[in-house]
DNA sequence: TTAAATGCAAAGATTTTGCCAAATT
DNA sequence: AATTTGGCAAAATCTTTGCATTTAA
């Protein structure tokens, strides 16, 4: 059987679409909100919403910050890396060397002073790999493309 | 003159830090204030918000996905890494290229699947270093310690 | 006595949802 | 005719803020 929705190409979602790859300024929700607007000044942000989850999902465009929507503390101020479970959000330090100074050669590039960098690796804790996964859930347990 | 303000070690902010340091689950401001209130039930929620930026302000602790509150979302379909001014949020394409298979050696690693990255460097954009700094907000033109 | 911190509640900001009408297949 | 989508508004979620009061130097 194939499970896989079909999607249809509507005016609005083709425009979202249209302009998120006209520009490379990775804009927000509200902001694709107003570019949409100046094309379709009727559509609703529940619409822009709802579309972004659509086509991120389809893999035409990528949501970042994907993780999660709240923010996390952690006791530890050194620098090191963390793993996070794409299915629950659990997040564990990786036993990953920080590479130090990785951000020195990207410096100056345009015109960024860079000083950091931030690296966060994705993947499914063990718990969600043992639990049975919910009907239609199963692409979180793995990357979708 | 000495701008700087006196930060006193109030028995809240020392719990919300000691709780912090003894786990290693990187919890969110909500299960921090539950942790917390097992031992101080009268702590307001506002209150371990306020300790939360203190702390990190003070490099006590570390706010994960510190970088920016809202998401953002990106035409470019293809694995690809960004530079965050840390000071406006605005987000451009690094120009450094993919780290193919660095998961893989992580892969398994305390059970967990690890199957992609997310790699964010953290800089000053051009705007942002041409731009008079507010009076108390010059630590955000660089790293903080 | 004075600056800083707390508790409480209200306000903000961002994102998601429910519902019904409209559009598409 | 059945299904999907859109518009609108309300709800939900997470975070910040105002203010009167308390605490500590």
């Amino acid at each position: 059987m194939n499970t896989e929705k079909r999607m249809r190409m509507t005016p609005q979602r083709r425009i979202i679409l249209e302009e998120l790859r006209k520009t490379c300024s990775h804009p927000s929700a509200d902001e694709i909100y107003s570019m949409v607007r100046k094309r379709l000044p009727r559509i609703s942000l529940g619409t822009v919403y709802r579309n972004l989850e659509v086509l991120s999902e389809l893999g035409e465009i990528q949501k970042l910050e994907a993780g999660g929507s709240l923010k996390r503390f952690d006791g530890n101020p050194a620098h090191h890396y963390h793993i996070r479970c794409t299915c629950c959000g659990r997040m564990v330090d990786a036993p990953f060397q920080v590479m130090e100074r990785l951000e020195e050669r990207l410096d100056g590039a345009d015109g960024y002073r860079v000083f950091g960098h931030s690296l966060e690796f994705l993947g499914i804790c063990p718990e969600c790999r043992r639990r049975p996964i919910a009907p239609g859930l199963g692409h979180l347990n793995g990357p979708h493309r």
